[in-house]
DNA sequence: AATAAGTAGATTGTCGACATTGTACAAAGG
DNA sequence: CCTTTGTACAATGTCGACAATCTACTTATT
């Protein structure tokens, strides 16, 4: 029942970003949820300043909001942001493809080919968790390799985030199987970096994160009417 | 003497935040210099907890570099790092001024004329403080309108460190009254605002930084043959 | 004299307690 | 019955102290 184990690392801020990140993708936080302090330390067994640490850092991220004095709260995913982080996600991504473009080894662009057929593989066998995996896992390879920490450090924030949309959609994707429009999303970016097409790569990466962003969307809208967007149901927490 | 003065707001380590910007900005703390927590504490009179906060977060902001179990360190200013940094700005304010551009209103576009007519008089008069100043309102004001809380929250980022680049480089502009090459840069962008073209805005905006990227650099490169890059000279600290 | 081990000081990491602020519920008054 | 005030509880903000770790210097050994 608890989502907090005992700590183990020798950086606890660290373990508790893990932590807290895992409650939110695995859906144990959800947005909105107010997140306390001294709930995570008693359930880590640890003090609240450890706690605190990772809160701030990941407000920092905007994966939480906090609120000065009220305390920091799972960021709530308006649909109308998710548009806009699509969108900046798709510069940056752009971005990190254009400075990975001269950069990529023959290695590096046979490890990505590989990443790319074994998404074939997973669409195939609508196997969503490996098929997810293998996107971020392509994504993060590009981010990786761009040579820009600051432009890193925002791409992983963004993607963070990313991951979370991901895991929302998961089960409509198994449901659909729409995984095959996805199949070879990745393939023009591929060509564009192996050509060394700064251009190309960074518009074919833009392209394809505003298309996901807008297929995202579409199910959101579509799930949205037979869903009260207000969950102000029974909570298990006690204390 | 004490560069931490006593704090007064109600809200610690925003006040921490706000002396170590000054004291960078200032160059009271010079890039690479380490930063001891319990100096600060004990200069601002306070303990180290909102201290360790304000830390947390100008290092999620890649104004300090954070090293667990070392300390904190002023971001050192790697020349090679400056185009990087200005090519992330130039899109993410590129990707702002896109945004912002419907959203203007007529009074937003006068007040923003105003800025740039004053900067022009600024740049007559060879007044660099006031010329940067207006420079970064006026950039400032774009990223206000452009209502993206997480694209907002990186360009201020960034535009820290412009901050502190442009402080660098200010006598250099100052004794060569170079501010007239920048006096009518911002009237492109204010142009494809005031037309509401947002694909203009954005590439009149992405010009003007790399530019001013490049001049920046173009002054760097210059002034390191004379000057050793090395810092070690007479402290005045002594504690 | 050069290198290595050991030691003392300084700095960060963590902790538990107290102070301050915000919230929700209850009581009193209209 | 509704509104307002007061009070108790809960959560965050801050603090001082101790533990773990790193650094620099001293000392010992070859």
């Amino acid at each position: 029942m608890a989502v907090f184990k005992p700590a183990t690392s020798n950086l606890l801020h660290i373990e508790v970003i893990n932590a807290i990140i895992n409650a939110i993708v695995s859906g144990e936080l959800k947005p909105g949820d107010h997140i306390i302090e001294q709930h995570i330390a008693q359930e880590m067994q640890i003090s609240r300043a450890p706690v605190r640490e990772a809160i701030r850092e990941l407000a920092a991220q905007d994966i939480i909001q906090f609120i000065p004095r009220k305390g920091a709260y799972v960021a709530p995913l308006d649909p109308r942001n998710i548009e806009g982080i699509y969108l900046l996600r798709s510069y940056l991504e752009g971005l990190a493809a254009r400075l990975a473009a001269p950069r990529l080894t023959e290695t590096d662009l046979n490890e990505m080919y590989l990443l790319n057929y074994q998404m074939g593989e997973a669409s195939l066998k609508n196997n969503v968790d490996t098929f997810i995996n293998l996107d971020l896992q392509f994504h993060d390879f590009i981010c990786q390799h761009c040579e820009h920490s600051q432009l890193k450090k925002m791409i992983d924030g963004v993607q963070l985030q990313t991951k979370l949309f991901m895991n929302m959609s998961k089960w409509h994707l198994a449901a659909h199987s729409e995984l095959h429009r996805e199949m070879n999303a990745h393939e023009p970016i591929l060509e564009a970096l192996r050509a060394r097409n700064q251009e190309e790569a960074e518009m074919k990466m833009r392209e394809h994160i505003v298309m996901a962003g807008n297929r995202l969307l579409e199910y959101l809208v579509d799930n949205k009417s037979s869903k009260n967007s207000k969950k102000e149901d029974t909570e298990t927490v006690k204390n």
